[in-house]
DNA sequence: TTTAGCACTCGACGGATAAGAGTGCTAATC
DNA sequence: GATTAGCACTCTTATCCGTCGAGTGCTAAA
């Protein structure tokens, strides 16, 4: 669809400007070097990727911009895989090789690691909340009518939540209890667990112990996890601040308020697909990011995505690098997880 | 030391200064009705107040703001204590009403409010680092060389580390091992756990255990809480971006850097008084928010004071209406903490 | 097909000017 | 003696206008 030339300029457009966040002129363009045409020759194809919608114009006589198909097609089509830094490669490596007992905490770690790397803003989605299952559920007596309840996930999470006992309760039947939620619930998603409690389990609890339905009920305290939350990291919310695209205060706020919420992210990670995802402006379908670029990469454990990072910056991101990044982190901090988790 | 007329004179200025951000001139005050003087005489009373220090103005022809010494007069002499809302009153009542099991929950659900209520940033410091105790250590096997270690404090809260036991431990040891910690560090404030590990407790392991190091190191790991960064928490952090003096993205990221960081807090609340207390401007000593004012109230239980929240706003803040919420709920949280532990 | 040349467009920058807000001082008034 | 009206003065802000430079688009020549 376009000529090589077309391709040359285009892609010399985009890097300039992801460097300079100005318009790019056919001189700048010419003088580069790896093009060898004339400035008038540059114009007359510029002119030519306007039409196609490859490059846009802010006013008459300014340089030319990358439009959201140019980028998408910088991405696509023209963009070498990024080489990581010897720095950058070790500070990965670093992180994951250091020894920590929750998946948690190591997610969070590369998240810091790769805003700085990037100076952009990462997020990331911990061991999948849809894909957790439960593994063991133990309860810990704390004193007369208290106990701390522990959920414990195949990912080696740990939760804890403080529950009071519902009164005149025997120490056996709470025995029975617990032994019952670990014979029927283990293994199953957590997402699930509220609704299997109630539908199946309710009842053979309802055969050991009398009054069960306050039981039930406490069972629902404990296990209804508040953590999804808390499974979205952010590193480096304020990098943003330092692109120029974000000078403004109101478009400040508007982002770091989006930061502060968590659904939009939810949502925005959903239906990420397996791999390396690059989503460009109004490809976000979330408005307040619709001038930034989101790229996004899976890990997995046991063959199954549990968890995605991503980064998030000005559509001018440096893709190359970015993907570079994510991809080798993706990559690494599977093959860590597996290793781990055999 | 101020005539009674100078103090209304001043008044106004702060009061019409906290509404508009403005410089205020002598004709706006002359109008406002209560203070019944001509400009020209207000005028000169403002010469004489910035002579005195209590006024200040930005540029000769411009109207007068007040300086760090007007706010401090303001705040000490010329405040009428604010009165809430029937709307305030009743959201930190709802707060305060529903039945949480954590303290840490309901800080910061307190934060949040309060944050809403006043539109600046809130700042708590949750029970205590410093006076916090341990009450108890529980472990939990997990599977063969791992287990959960929960480390339960005086103010209920559970904090749960996943700790790999050191091979060759016996399960009496690990029980004889428990059974010290919990005879010998109860009642212990969580800051000095690990100098008393090492100094006292380590010892007395090694007459029952033989491989000791490493079962210290392990316990090391599990007590050395890194709560200390969870035990701050902040609310309405976009709050400041609509204030007018933070219209300049510069500031914005110093302010937000410096909310992202635990210790400057720390220091700042480490000397923080009973009861409220106001710090302007450079009071504060953190050269960041030299422009901004902190007023904090503690929060006690059982006569203890065991927590701190903060409301950080500009200098030019409303202080009558901070210092009344302020009052009103560190007033009501030692209340109900006290009835909750009693 | 490419390029040199040139007229044209548009934003950025700087200086000049006017408007407005507010002061400080003096002299008149209570 | 305290208060106030009046007025000149200062300083900031907004606006206008001309200039400059970057960049384009078109035409004609190579």
């Amino acid at each position: 669809m376009l000529s090589e030339r077309q391709r040359m300029i285009l892609s010399a457009i985009v890097d300039d400007y992801i460097r300079s966040a100005e318009p790019v002129g056919s001189r700048s363009i010419s003088k580069r070097g790896d093009v060898g045409f004339s400035p008038a020759t540059i114009r007359n194809e510029m002119s030519d990727l306007e039409e196609l919608g490859f490059l846009e114009q802010p006013h008459t006589s300014a340089g030319r911009i990358p439009s959201h198909k140019g980028y998408r097609y910088y991405v696509d089509h023209l963009l070498g895989t990024g080489i990581l830094s010897n720095q950058e490669v070790h500070l990965l490596k670093g992180v994951l090789a250091e020894r920590i007992t929750e998946i948690e905490q190591m997610i969070q770690q590369v998240a810091i690691i790769l805003s700085n790397l990037t100076n952009y803003t990462s997020i990331v989605l911990g061991p999948e909340v849809f894909s957790t299952t439960l593994k063991q559920v133990q309860l810990v007596p704390l004193d007369d009518n208290r106990a701390v309840a522990l959920i414990i996930t195949n990912t080696g999470h740990v939760e804890n939540k403080i529950v009071t006992i519902p009164e005149g309760l025997s120490v056996s039947e709470i025995e029975r209890t617990v032994a019952i939620l670990n014979a029927r619930l283990t293994g199953v998603p957590l997402l699930q667990l509220k609704s299997k409690l109630y539908n199946e389990i309710a009842s053979e609890i309802g055969k050991h112990v009398s009054n069960y339905e306050e039981l039930v009920k406490t069972i629902d305290g404990a296990i209804s996890s508040d953590e999804s939350d808390q499974r979205l990291f952010f590193g480096g919310t304020t990098n943003m601040l330092t692109q120029p695209e974000f000078r403004d205060v109101e478009k400040v706020k508007t982002l770091l308020d989006l930061l502060d919420q968590t659904d939009p992210w939810m949502k925005l990670f959903a239906n990420a697909q397996d791999g390396i995802q690059v989503r460009i402006g109004t490809e976000n379908s979330v408005e307040a990011i619709n001038n930034c670029s989101l790229i996004t990469a899976t890990y997995s454990l046991q063959g199954k995505t549990i968890g995605t990072i991503g980064i998030l910056g000005p559509t001018r991101m440096e893709y190359g690098k970015v993907i570079g990044l994510l991809d080798h982190f993706s990559r690494d901090l599977t093959t860590i997880l597996n290793k781990w988790y055999k």
